[in-house]
DNA sequence: TATAGCATTAGGAAAAATTCCCGATATAAG
DNA sequence: CTTATATCGGGAATTTTTCCTAATGCTATA
């Protein structure tokens, strides 16, 4: 069994240091590299080609989710490992949906942490038993959660507007027009039956997006 | 002893009814009137001059805080004690500033609601153990919540603004100009240091104002 | 393969909200 | 009596939001 290339994508240094220490005790794993911004982990996936990329979703600038995106999109084949806070459904299907090979919360890291990255060098999927039962639920009433809903983009923007970011930053920060970021925060508006912008966040606090 | 007259007011029919058949149990009580709106609390206040006057603080329309300015504007020797969800420092302290004598949350309600009415009665002030506590570490530590800054107008206007009022909604509210309310809105977000309303949003969850 | 549908992007114009500045009044404090 | 603060709101400029339209690219399906 040849050795297992990684990269690793977290604003916590004291995450990245401890993930490594992790990989460290399994000989076949090799961080390859480290980066604390989606930005980076873009520019140093092309210059590595790591087999899996372990990413934190809730980065400053441009977060996880964008960053699984531009990655996939570039290099379909990528294998992310998503490691975030959130042991939460919504944030798991929506990393699922753009690309990501598994998703794991941050607590149970320890014992998962290898099986899941062997899982995905295998070319599978691996995903968190509470979350998978989660995400299950959801599926099933899925009328319950409003921001399946929205798409990739409308979720990520959802998700920078709930932060309290505005236009201008969120426009900046994707490399868009905040006239499209306007637009966008219009129509999710609409999508999710919100009225303003309180009821936005409040409805992120709830889905468990972000906390208060 | 003579009998102590007693106004109701909750949107909750169900808590009026609870409320009332504890009283009942005490024959020195006496429910006199009940109502549902911080608007009718007002009106029957003149009519029937209630000797204590039991109010919740969150109601739809015009709040508890609001009514209870209010009547003591009018009524300054008005007996009110507040009866509320919220075990919230925040929330008590601005409810006796408005002119409250007595604070009461609806968890511990049975035990303490005879105890907290005869206190009134006989011109004392009332304040749960426990908020009182809370009172003071944040009297101590003021600088600690940035609430305390804001006037009784300007914590109502937060208050319906973080509840996802807009100006207008909260203007017919409290029969004031919609130019005054958005005035409010931008001072209030200066004196707390807030650059949105999503952030207003999430520092008045953080405050137990409101819950998600 | 053609086409229909959705996602993403964004401009223009109108409407609405926000900000900043100003002043009036009332009440409380010293 | 003066000063400070709270409440109220108008005017004008600015910013944000909405609504409409449209181009592009991708995906799925007949």
């Amino acid at each position: 069994m040849s050795i297992i290339r990684i990269m690793l994508v977290d604003d916590h240094t004291v995450v990245r240091a401890g993930v490594r220490r992790l990989l460290e005790q399994e000989s076949r794993f090799l961080v390859v590299a480290e980066c604390e911004s989606g930005e980076r982990a873009y520019q140093q996936f092309g210059e590595y080609l790591p087999d899996i990329t372990v990413m934190d979703l809730s980065m400053p600038g441009m977060g996880g989710m964008e960053a699984i995106g531009r990655i996939i999109a570039r290099y379909p084949m990528a294998k992310l490992l998503v490691l975030s806070m959130h042991e939460n459904a919504a944030f798991a299907s929506q990393a699922l949906k753009a690309g990501a090979r598994g998703y794991l919360a941050k607590n149970g890291l320890a014992e998962e942490l290898v099986g899941a990255l062997e899982s995905i060098a295998n070319g599978q999927t691996y995903i968190n038993a509470n979350i998978s039962k989660k995400i299950t639920q959801q599926f099933l009433s899925n009328e319950n959660n409003p921001l399946q809903q929205l798409s990739a983009r409308e979720f990520e923007i959802f998700r920078l507007l709930a932060e309290g970011s505005d236009s201008n930053l969120i426009a900046s920060t994707l490399n868009i027009s905040s006239k499209t970021v306007a637009n966008y925060q219009t129509s999710i508006k609409q999508k999710l039956g919100l009225n303003n912008s309180v009821e936005l966040v409040r409805l992120a606090i709830r889905s468990g997006l972000i906390d208060s």
